[in-house]
DNA sequence: TTATAATGATACCATATTCGTATCATTTGT
DNA sequence: ACAAATGATACGAATATGGTATCATTATAA
């Protein structure tokens, strides 16, 4: 099992890189060359995140993206939402007429408790703080 | 994201059912008709919990499973290792020829820390656990 | 003003995973 | 011998994942 897919992966990659770049703004053609990402499906990732307010896009020659919140504001937790889908660890399969006792089921309980730290983990994982740490070029950091 | 897929939800339910019965050899036919699941799907995932020494099973007439281990001996984490493959939430997506300095990569890093604790907490679950929390019959506890 | 370089929108496709079914073989108790 | 159970295994449908392709739209710059 995986906490991050494809999709998560390259955002915080393509966005590490765009944010160690200041205020220029990046072209997709930039980021394909530099991080070796399929053209196609970084842009597709690339028009979520502008529609989603974490990317600002400029058309046009000479265009491209650039962050649309500080570093320290891009949050890996809305990277996983936004391309993954919510974090929904304890989602009951079953219907609530099979299950008799939804409200004290222990098992849900205790996963709950275990989403809660993790979410408030990638809440507090920045694309600043994977930039901060001694990253290098290229690195997802 | 989804931490417990049906094959683990359904093992859970199951192993709980077959711990309140004490020492009874507890059938496919019986869980089918007390917990409503599929009984070849069931099935399946029984025989994989017998193989892997979760459940011991009785073939023939009068016969099916019992635990194969006290039921605070079983975890959950086990359960999840077994039918839904190993926990790496940190598995990089990127041969190392690509990424220019694993060793340091501060996502992982951040995303190991946090699987650390997940793995802590679900290998603290137990069968036990799950049934002694007030569960009532047929629910999952 | 026109060519060009960029993103926006969207449809499509291949593969893997998940969830589940079906069938026959084997074992065991009566 | 028969029936009731599991063992093994092949198959299939639906969904998710990873990725491609194409045309429309916008902005810059010659």
């Amino acid at each position: 099992m995986r906490l991050i897919n494809r999709n998560t992966d390259y955002a915080v990659r393509a966005l590490s890189y765009i944010a160690r770049q200041k205020e220029k703004v990046v072209s997709v053609s930039e980021l394909v060359s530099e991080l070796k990402m399929p053209r196609p499906f970084l842009r597709k990732i690339l028009q979520v995140l502008n529609k989603e307010g974490l990317l600002k896009s400029y058309k046009g020659s000479g265009g491209g993206f650039s962050l649309a919140k500080a570093r320290d504001k891009i949050f890996l937790f809305d990277l996983i939402k936004t391309l993954q889908g919510p974090v929904k660890f304890n989602e009951c399969i079953f219907r609530k007429s099979f299950c008799p006792d939804v409200k004290n089921c222990a098992l849900k309980k205790k996963i709950e408790e275990i989403e809660k730290y993790v979410v408030s983990q990638l809440q507090s994982i920045t694309i600043a703080s994977l930039c901060d740490n001694g990253c290098k070029e290229g690195a997802a950091c």
